[in-house]
DNA sequence: AGTAGCACCCGCACGC
DNA sequence: TGCGTGCGGGTGCTAC
């Protein structure tokens, strides 16, 4: 596996942060598309709107990428494998570039080898994200017990399941939602209306660690960051749970197992997430 | 209303 | 070596 690409909250802070330095104030020359799918059929706008266009902010929700312009919003959500790679000069386009454009000083290529990730450009950014039906940003102050208490008392789904809904608390992916239960020490197909206050004061003090501890880790990419390279959100956070199954648990030694929670690969420890009797 | 199942895609690991 | 098959990932849709 090619290490940890796949694009959670953090990283789409890390690249929103790194595209914002780069790209506002300059202006679109212009811009091609040369995979049409990728634009949601819900897109008020052609991708040729853009060009002339000036970036005027780059902003995340969840994990969407926003930028800002004088009319409208394009809005990219990266799936999986969604990249932006920024070069100084013009440079040859691969197979897997969907979507490229110039501006004063930069020639952006956007690439996305499965084709999983969407876009799409509007004008009214409130109306498109009703449409998504997004739940707090982690670190939102309204994330509190009560709330989740609330949201989970008729949920018998596992809690893995339910922290990959984005309607609840918007931003965990997959990767995120192993490790959160793993620091929470609970079994990832605990019933959400099985927890204890305890267990949801737990599940949003670990969410909010994890990722603030990554947005800290893709700052440190930043930093390094030339323009040359891929603006993946790449970063090096120390992960215990996904991607260990075999490996020694980092707290009791045995090894850490593997299952399927809703279809998608789980990696937790039998012993200190035990399921609830 | 809540939930399961599938579609979307394609590189890769695997078996023969 | 080459071919066929199955898998995974986030979200959106359909169907129960």
């Amino acid at each position: 596996m090619d290490g940890i690409v796949m694009p959670e909250l953090p990283e789409v802070e890390t690249i929103k942060n790194v595209l914002k330095h780069n790209l506002v104030n300059e202006t679109i020359e212009w811009i091609q598309i040369h995979y049409a799918p990728l634009l949601e059929t819900n897109s008020e706008f052609q991708i040729a709107h853009l060009s002339g266009k000036t970036f005027k902010d780059v902003k995340r929700r969840g994990k969407y990428l926003i930028f800002e312009f004088e009319d409208c919003y394009w809005v990219v959500h990266l799936r999986m494998e969604g990249k932006f790679y920024l070069y100084d000069d013009i440079t040859p386009i691969t197979k897997h570039t969907h979507v490229e454009f110039k501006t004063q000083n930069h020639h952006v290529h956007y690439l996305d080898t499965r084709k999983f990730s969407r876009m799409a450009i509007i004008s009214d950014l409130d109306a498109y994200f009703k449409t998504k039906n997004l739940g707090y940003e982690p670190f939102d102050p309204g994330l509190s017990v009560s709330f989740l208490k609330e949201r989970f008392k008729n949920r018998k789904r596992a809690i893995k399941s339910v922290l990959l809904d984005q309607s609840h608390i918007t931003g965990i992916g997959n990767i995120y939602a192993d490790e959160i239960l793993f620091r929470a020490k609970l079994h990832p197909e605990t019933p959400a209306n099985k927890l204890s206050d305890q267990d949801l004061k737990n599940i949003i003090e670990e969410t909010k660690l994890v990722l603030q501890k990554a947005i800290d880790e893709g700052g440190t990419t930043i930093r390094s960051y030339t323009s040359s390279l891929g603006v993946t959100g790449r970063f090096q956070v120390t992960l215990k749970a996904y991607g260990r199954e075999g490996e020694p648990c980092t707290v009791c030694d045995r090894p850490m197992t593997k299952i399927k929670v809703g279809g998608r690969g789980t990696v937790f420890c039998e012993t200190c997430q035990k399921e609830k009797p």
